[in-house]
RNA sequence: GCUGCCGUAGCUCAGUGGUAGAGCACUCCCUUGGUAAGGGAGAGGCCGUGAGUUCAAUCCUCACCGGCAGCACCA
């Protein structure tokens, strides 16, 4: 009996029925076969030592190639090589589990003596290579679920034991050895524990709830990552430390854009520079929705938590909210503030919009005629943080959102929703973001509503996506309790991933409201709603655009668009004079007349990242021309100033504004 | 909120059981210098808060507050 194996240059051979990827490789070349570390088969990775039994294809995972398989295969190894290290150095710690992760694996522990500390890192580093050194094979035994029960419960492995007992019924349990240790692990893994290599470090240790569930065990989990070659990991170490230079919390101090402060947790005080950034920023997408056919509102941010009981958010979503009595404080010292003990005596800050938004459709009757209508808000809530969530301008407790609403007819579902699609990417186009990952998130187990409504609206959702050409992600039962929502998602400096905007999908809300309107039929109808949001907060789009630019703003964003920097208190007058024309033009300009060296104010200028100079001495100041110095650039250039002020003004247009000018001319 | 680490001048950080130091920034003086730090002087800290140990605490212990990382939660 043999079988057929294809080649991935399309050659077929037969081999004996039973034949393993490692008969195979070893038999084409003894260099291939040493840098052969698993295989796909079938498109499947796979164990290189597993033996084949029907026909199929082979491709051939070599440690040199680089490739993702390689990688996550290394990272892998690498997770159960510390496992391995972390149980000979503290016998008595339980095994959890050690998968891979974007940018390297980690692997969760529960060590009775205590979570693991940052300065046993290198201990375990050092096992880690002693054990890699020894170079054990890696061998698959398939057990049987009691035998994996009773190994585990033998070696006081609790945390394993109820990983077998979670294993379908259907599944064949599998344990990987490497020597005298197992694992339980779904595999695959190389050959030997050394195909790791020596290219790996331990990062950081944290906290992290066993099963992800906030009310179990905390283990203490080890990061690391690991590479094919030191080369990759010390670029990506580099790497790391560049990023960790774009922080938006250290750029906003360097640049005096914002500050928190413990009296206002999770609240931005935006500094004059800061606030340039974010009036722009909201007069741009004000710019933009005006002229998608967007109305705008502004709406109360205290009511009265009666509202939020009809609207549900005081049932689902009270943890959330900041609630204020009603009621004047007492000042009796000895008194308590406010005694409070009904709801009727709370007042709550709004933590959303849409409530609001729904009370300004219900004024008056509203017809089919009138939808779809596109209500938009600068809507500034409040929502009460876990400490732990809070991040910097990324995750705040007062936020404002470039929110709206979307009451519309069923049938206006998807058309709305590719609108809004389209804006999205125009929006995200003009602030330089490419790499845009959606998400379309779907039924949670607890859900409100039909699971037909539910299918459909997941329908619609998804057939505007496609029409709109855009990739997307299905995010399994991440959807909001009430319908299914697209996410946008943007990265930060270190390639933390954050939701910016979003199109939520609500039939709940307008029936629990009472938003209805009189459609062609004479019949009264519930609207449909869509909650979305481009930038999602302001705070936050603000927080990934300064990652996204290390505080290099383009022209239109940066707080200070030119200082004019004098080389000669002669020019002095000269400065001033231009820095009032450019004032004039709606440039934000600065002077810089200090007693102090042109390369000392050069130097400062590029520390703060102002994207122009317009340096001037005696000559300029005579001929009427600036020393036009660029930010990232070396060299000037000397250029009478009229000529310097209209290509900045030109510049510093807003990408909507530019857009339309060349519309315009052609 | 949970786990761990951290908390000294505006910023970045040294430091010691006997009440503190550097660089940058800041103020003043000298210097008018042509594209990334000219020179000098000065001012600035209840060493996060509160208890405890000690003859003595910025340093040791505990609690609280805050920050950071991760988890959980989410724009």
């Amino acid at each position: 009996m043999s079988i057929k194996v294809t080649f991935p240059d399309g050659a077929a051979r037969d081999f004996p029925r039973g034949t393993t990827g490692t008969d195979i490789v070893e038999g084409i070349s003894k260099s291939l076969a040493k840098k052969t570390v698993a295989m796909r088969w079938n498109g499947v990775l796979s164990d290189l030592s597993d033996s084949l039994d029907a026909d199929g294809r082979i491709e051939f995972v070599t440690r040199d190639s680089g490739s993702k398989d390689v990688v996550d295969l290394i990272r892998h190894d690498a997770a159960h090589v510390l496992a391995e290290a972390v149980q000979e150095l503290w016998p008595d710690t339980q095994v959890t589990i050690g998968p891979v992760i974007e940018n390297g694996f980690y692997y969760d522990f529960y060590r009775p003596a205590g979570p693991f500390t940052e300065e046993e890192l290198p201990v375990i580093e050092k096992k880690m290579s002693e054990i890699i050194d020894r170079g054990a094979a890696f061998s698959k035994e398939v057990w049987s679920r009691d035998q994996a029960k009773n190994w585990f419960e033998t070696k006081g492995e609790a945390f394993k034991v109820e990983l077998v007992d979670a294993i379908p019924a259907d599944q064949s349990i599998k344990m990987y050895a490497q020597g005298q240790w197992k694992d339980l692990c779904r595999g695959p893994h190389m050959r030997t524990v050394k195909d790791v290599g020596q290219a790996f470090k331990l990062t950081k240790v944290a906290g992290a709830y066993w099963r992800g569930d906030s009310n179990r065990q905390v283990l203490s989990r080890i990061y690391g990552t690991a590479f094919p070659s030191k080369d990759q990991l010390d670029a990506y170490l580099t790497m790391i430390e560049e990023a960790e230079k774009r922080d938006h919390r250290k750029l906003g101090r360097d640049l005096d854009l914002f500050h928190f402060q413990e009296e206002a947790q999770g609240s931005v005080f935006w500094h004059p520079r800061g606030f340039v950034i974010y009036n722009q920023m909201e007069a741009y997408i004000r710019r933009r929705l005006n002229a998608s056919g967007y109305v705008e509102v502004k709406t109360p941010q205290l009511m009265h938590a009666k509202f939020w009981e009809q609207s549900g958010h005081w049932g689902k979503y009270r943890e959330n909210m900041f609630v204020v009595p009603d009621q004047v404080p007492n000042t009796e010292d000895d008194q308590p503030i406010f005694e409070v003990d009904a709801v009727g005596d709370l007042l709550a800050l709004k933590p959303m919009n849409c409530p609001a938004h729904v009370q300004i459709f219900n004024q008056g009757i509203k017809s089919y005629r009138d939808l779809p209508l596109r209500m938009a808000e600068f809507g500034c809530c409040h929502r009460n943080e876990a400490h732990g969530a809070l991040h910097g301008l990324m995750r705040v407790r007062q936020m404002t959102q470039d929110d709206a609403h979307i009451f519309c007819r069923e049938d206006q579902i998807q058309s709305e929703t590719e609108h809004f699609v389209h804006l999205l990417y125009s929006v995200y186009g003009h602030m330089g973001f490419e790499n845009v990952v959606i998400k379309l998130a779907t039924r949670p187990e607890k859900f409100g509503g039909t699971i037909e409504r539910w299918d459909a609206a997941e329908k619609a959702l998804g057939d505007a996506l496609r029409a709109t050409g855009y990739d997307f992600e299905i995010a399994e039962g991440e959807g909001a309790f009430y319908a299914p929502k697209l996410e946008f998602h943007l990265r930060d400096a270190i390639g933390r991933s954050w939701q910016v905007g979003t199109l939520q999908l609500d039939y709940v809300l307008p029936e629990r409201l009472d938003a209805t309107y009189v459609a062609e039929d004479g019949s009264r109808k519930y609207a449909v709603m869509l909650h979305r949001a481009i930038l999602g907060s302001l705070e936050r789009f603000i927080g990934i655009l300064i990652e996204n630019y290390a505080g290099k703003m383009p022209m239109w964003l940066a707080p200070t668009q030119v200082v004019v920097a004098t080389i000669v208190s002669e020019a002095d007058e000269y400065a001033e004079k231009l820095v009032r024309q450019l004032r004039q033009a709606g440039i934000r300009a600065e002077i810089d007349a200090r007693n102090e060296k042109i390369n000392y104010k050069v130097r400062e200028h590029s520390v703060q990242k102002v994207p122009l100079m317009f340096v001037v001495g005696k000559r300029e100041a005579e001929e009427g021309t600036v020393s036009v110095r660029r930010l990232g650039t070396e060299g000037q250039k000397v250029q009478p100033f009229m000529d310097a002020l209209v290509s900045l003004m030109a510049e510093a247009t807003p990408p909507d504004l530019k857009d339309k000018a060349q519309q315009k001319v052609a």
